[in-house]
DNA sequence: TTAATTCATACTAATATGATATAGATTATA
DNA sequence: TATAATCTATATCATATTAGTATGAATTAA
């Protein structure tokens, strides 16, 4: 269970949004020369991130994107969601006296009630969080 | 991130010798029917369990496996930790100064607190609380 | 109209996961 | 000691996921 990359990049894209929006829009060729992330990927990356609406983006020249939020109110949890698979539906086990398929369950229970802890230890991480660790470093 | 099938079918595994190990060694065979699981996959599912020390074996006619701890003392945390891959061996950031690596390193912080939350949670699961469930339901 | 942008797909390579196949090593027991 | 029942060791395969590249269309400020 490692950081996927994705989460990675995607993550420094918001924190490069976080940091450099006061001028104004933010262009993808620039946080790609920041970050060092081929432009082409960070264009893929970005989509997600947007439908989730973490950002807002114009088209055309002096266009770019922004955040649509504060950067206290984007959590590393939420970053991560954007970039999770659609679970499968919840499958109701339809013979729950067999028993492995109730062995099954069990185990997949305790595995949410995991997956939530998870998710709830980085629910208390912002973008505002990881900006303040690099600005100290900056200015 | 789900719950991955190895997972499942290795705790199924380890349950079943809970359940069946009374009467002596317990044949992969056996398992495979009574789990309807191919044998053939049981089999490579067993040996990281072995190596990591939670059954032993005997071959030949009338061997098999058995448990090499009591079920109260192995917890799905340790059993989804045989099935994971090596950890990449923690990175030091040759160049913390550097903008990106120390966002990245704050994040990876993260991350692990938040893995560490997940495994906590499945500490407190052993094979003799997944074993219950079932008998209680048989007998 | 043009150039700077984002947006939409298609493609490729590498790795992980789930599973099957073939053959070898060990050992109880007849 | 021969044989059959077991576990053990690899090799192979199909599919999915991840990471990344390539090509070009749509939008829009100037």
């Amino acid at each position: 269970m490692k950081l996927a990359t994705q989460v990675r990049y995607g993550t420094r894209i918001l924190v490069d949004l976080a940091m450099h929006q006061r001028k104004g829009m933010v262009q993808m060729g620039d946080i790609s020369s920041r970050q060092n992330i081929s432009l082409k990927y960070l264009e893929q990356l970005i989509i997600p991130i947007k439908n989730a609406g973490f950002v807002t983006s114009r088209r055309g020249p002096k266009g770019g994107h922004r955040l649509a939020k504060s950067p206290n109110q984007i959590t590393l949890a939420q970053i991560i969601r954007v970039f999770e698979k659609e679970r499968s539906p919840k499958e109701i086990p339809d013979d729950e006296s067999n028993c492995s398929e109730h062995q099954d369950s069990l185990i997949q229970e305790a595995w949410d009630e995991a997956i939530e802890a998870f998710y709830s230890r980085l629910e208390k991480v912002t973008l505002e969080d990881l900006s303040i660790g690099t600005t100290k470093k900056l200015w």
